[in-house]
DNA sequence: GATGAATGAGATTTCATTCAT
DNA sequence: TATGAATGAAATCTCATTCAT
């Protein structure tokens, strides 16, 4: 909280290199034992690296956990443009699978990370706010999408919007953290859930009628 | 580690008058800072008692989160059995709100020990396999009306079940930790969205057209 | 250090069974565990009564094995007065292997408290001094002997009846908190080496000459 | 109850120094107060370094004694090997008389140590057995010479050797906890009654007859 | 006489962070 | 740039002793 993350400092190759060593290391650490348990000693032991040249590229272990978390951002962000109109047939669904697909890419390449950051989140009150926003950017791209379609009729699409990101990042915490995989069955599951429920989406192949 | 000192004895009235108080001042800290960053020392001030007391009836801080979140279970566990048989009309929306709003309710109430209990989870690898067989109890009830409603074509009924478990969850911690309220609005969009979406609800009230 | 204890009390039939059995207690868990390991609530386990009830006896743990070496002291403060004259033949052998004997009785009926002794003793250097003197008293009669007999020349008798008591205690210290016996043999040789050592014995059966 | 920090660590010359500075701390504070009475922070405010640095460098307060044990047991050790061949003669007596004297030489450098190793066992069943062992490579020493001398006659020598090293042991322990030195004219009784007893030594300067 | 709940001083231990080299 | 020894605040936990019933 005190000092100056070294992060201003402009850094030669080599700097560049021990930070991303001390970046990855700890993603390792946070991924075996979370953020509180995960200890600065572990980190640099994994990275091959001294306390002191910790303190010397993050000014604390929180940090650290920012900086991991805004690279996660940039990837995670990308989802705020990357879902197109949704419609009712089988092309909305399709959109709709591949966007869901993308978030859970985005979502098991940063699970250390977002696990993390979820530890931290619980300890801190001011954070959870900030949390609730950055889950707000995607979910305002959803909830564009639901208007447009004309189908939320009887619903917040705020809230629905809200409740679909929710739904994505606890599902799949519950299941890795696990261990259990998120296969591409439970996926298309959810997306057609999500489908019908929002986007008017009707019973799959109900060739008839 | 170990955890076990007051569970053995048998409590005279006294004895369970503190437990209750060493109890509720928990959740009242837990509510305020979260697990990691409560200290038992917060807790016995609240409880106005001393150190060596709480560990006359708690082992450490986790012995005394599993006890409130066992109680907790016992509220959420009647959640497994009340939810009727949901028919894709009126009467099955309404069976279904009213058990989002149980689940609503029991999660409020145990807002503190729940976030509390993710905290600690998210530090403990072993503990979260638990966290997502407690979460499948809930989960299975909903799954098995899926199925009998028959409109869970094209979807895993268990993954959804799951996924609309992780979502009521997730979408409390976001709107209560961030200080925002969880009204009677956002709990009618989010059971509209799933009656749609796994019971064949239609769109509301579209009676003309 | 503090308080009063209750020994000063006149106790009746019931309070005396208490105290015993505090006392035979407290033999038992020092037997187990020394004195600074000991803690009270073992004692009043082991005596099946209460911490209250073990304040209303003794004003504190020390107390208590204070009471318990002075019941030892009677036993072994009898070995100052029942070694006799001791010569250099078969006889004074005899009468020396009798007290070493009666020494090692003591000794092994004593040993929880000895122990519990010893490792009090070595915290509390003012209490060192009080067990010289102890020892010394049971030195004082075997070095009078020691005088007695004559042979003593080239010795200084107080240390060497001082180290003689030094030698049964720990020999048997080290013995028997090891689990192994301290048989007959044994201290048939001890006593062989006494003899020889301070009162002029010969080489056993040295018949010729 | 592990014990293994610096024990892997391999130290540099800052570091053997403050090690070092811990240790002959603690020596003065065990001298002082006992095992169990002397704190981790009284033997850190002797060694003007911190708390935090004690545990950089032992596990704790047993660790470290085990490491001064350790020390203690090399010098001891030497023991074994320094007895030459014992006669019944002057010269015999000579042997027997330097070898006291190294041992006494050695209790009294490693007094703090010997009391604290002591306090410590006393709570410790599990490391009596040790501390006989310990005591045991000694006497086998002397045991070989008492065999090789012919005059054990009527004794075991295992038993004997023990015996010796106990009352060395133990006569040590009496009189220095009790503050009162352990004179050279001490000693040589010792060495005298040992000399008589075990290696049919003569009364001294028994020059006529 | 007896009970056991309550106390709180004090002991051990951890670990994020600083600093001298 | 890098190192790792040193720090010390804080956290956990124990247990002899007191006290209300």
């Amino acid at each position: 909280m005190t000092g100056e993350p070294a992060s201003k400092r402009a850094l030669r190759t080599q700097g560049r290199k021990t930070m991303r060593k001390l970046l990855d290391a700890a993603m390792v650490v946070f991924a075996r034992r979370g953020y509180h348990a995960a200890r600065v000693d572990d980190i640099v032991k994994v990275a091959r690296t001294s306390h002191g040249t910790f303190y010397l590229y993050f000014s604390n272990k929180e940090d650290l956990l920012r900086a991991l978390v805004a690279e996660a951002g940039e990837v995670v962000g990308a989802l705020d443009s990357s879902l197109g109109p949704v419609g009712s047939g089988q092309d909305g669904w399709q959109e709709l699978r591949q966007w869901v697909g993308q978030f859970s890419d985005a979502w098991q390449r940063y699970a250390p990370v977002l696990r993390a950051w979820t530890d931290l989140v619980m300890s801190d009150t001011e954070l959870s706010a900030q949390a609730h926003a950055a889950a707000g950017g995607v979910a305002r791209a959803l909830a564009g999408r639901v208007v447009e379609s004309g189908h939320g009729a009887g619903i917040d699409p705020t809230a629905a919007a809200e409740a679909v990101v929710a739904m994505l990042d606890r599902f799949h915490q519950l299941r890795l953290f696990a261990g259990e995989p998120v296969d591409a069955g439970a996926l298309d599951s959810l997306t057609t859930m999500v489908h019908r429920g929002l986007f008017g989406g009707g019973a799959p192949a109900r060739p008839a009628r």
